[in-house]
DNA sequence: CTTTCAGCCTGGGCGC
DNA sequence: TGCGCCCAGGCTGAAA
């Protein structure tokens, strides 16, 4: 579930069922992983489930329980708070469970093993990840969000910040889309869902919007994305996890996958092309009709 | 700086 | 039923 709507819908489900949860450990279940292992976690509380780009930010306080000598290295140490990074990337799921309840369904397969658990006082998170892509971060959290792109479901997300981010540049469209450092938590599907919408070319290059093709980029995404996750994120599998997130959005995808079927808006036969090794979904019908509706009459 | 491309992994779907 | 491809919601790092 990997693009910002899926994960947007991750931290909302998540958060009311583990935010002041007491945790006990992190296991690790996979050797790709070991560096996010740790022994310090006994006792501290999740303070708080965000998100950050695409990442699942899970903050965790300081440790209550028995107390380290006052003021010492290690009393200063174990109240820092910490923050563990969850990115999903293609395949990574985070599934709650309550101990002893719902022991079996999430589980993609039987007996298969989770990549990772967070085990809380009462219940756990697992991480299930197929393709083992995903990965887990201790992070700096104002460090991690300077090295993010403005994040467009945010209000520092303007047309003026989109203008002046996309100045200069001769990436295509669809590829600067992709792009976590300007503009954060789009993905493939999204990418071409919002350039459809927009009503512009993948292929054109970023630099070379006017200001009014600009507002069209800027309001196709915020309309995409809202949508996208009022509806709980794009689900293709027909999987339901432990608390049965699954997205509506796939029936509302306009291009993502369509190849060779018609436009809903103009009948044309939807294109596709590999853009940066990503396929890229597009309409050529609806932009032969945006060049001629522009033009003057 | 840019762009391209192999690589990281597993599994589903398709044509033969 | 099996085999060999191609494809997949992401991103990194090396090379040109």
């Amino acid at each position: 579930m990997p693009e910002l709507p899926e994960v947007e819908t991750v931290v909302r489900q998540l958060a009311p069922l583990i935010a002041g949860r007491r945790v006990q450990s992190i296991r690790i279940f996979d050797a790709k992983l070991a560096a996010a292992a740790r022994a310090d976690l006994a006792g501290r509380a999740v303070t708080s489930v965000t998100r950050l780009g695409k990442r699942i930010v899970i903050a965790l306080g300081g440790p209550g329980g028995p107390r380290v000598r006052a003021g010492s290295r290690e009393a200063r140490e174990s109240r820092e708070p910490l923050w563990l990074a969850v990115h999903l990337r293609m395949t990574g799921r985070l599934v709650y469970r309550d101990r002893d309840r719902d022991r079996d369904r999430g589980a993609p397969a039987a007996n298969a093993v989770p990549r990772a658990v967070v085990e809380l006082d009462r219940g756990r998170v697992e991480f299930w990840d197929t393709r083992r892509f995903g990965t887990l971060e201790w992070i700096d959290p104002e460090r991690a969000a300077a090295a993010e792109g403005i994040d467009p479901t945010g209000p520092a997300f303007t047309v003026e910040a989109l203008r002046a981010l996309l100045r200069g540049t001769r990436q295509p469209l669809k590829t600067w889309l992709l792009r976590q450092d300007r503009v954060c938590g789009l993905g493939n599907i999204y990418a071409s869902e919002i350039l459809h919408r927009a009503r512009l070319s993948p292929f054109r290059a970023g630099g070379s919007l006017s200001r009014a093709e600009a507002a069209r980029l800027h309001a196709a995404t915020r309309q995409v994305l809202d949508a996208a996750i009022r509806n709980c994120g794009t689900t293709f599998s027909d999987f339901q996890d432990a608390h049965g997130v699954t997205g509506r959005y796939q029936q509302y995808l306009r291009v993502y996958d369509r190849a060779g079927e018609p436009c809903l808006a103009c009948g044309t036969p939807i294109r596709r092309q590999v853009q940066q090794q990503r396929s890229t979904y597009w309409c050529p019908g609806c932009l032969k009709k945006e060049k001629a509706g522009a033009s003057p009459a």
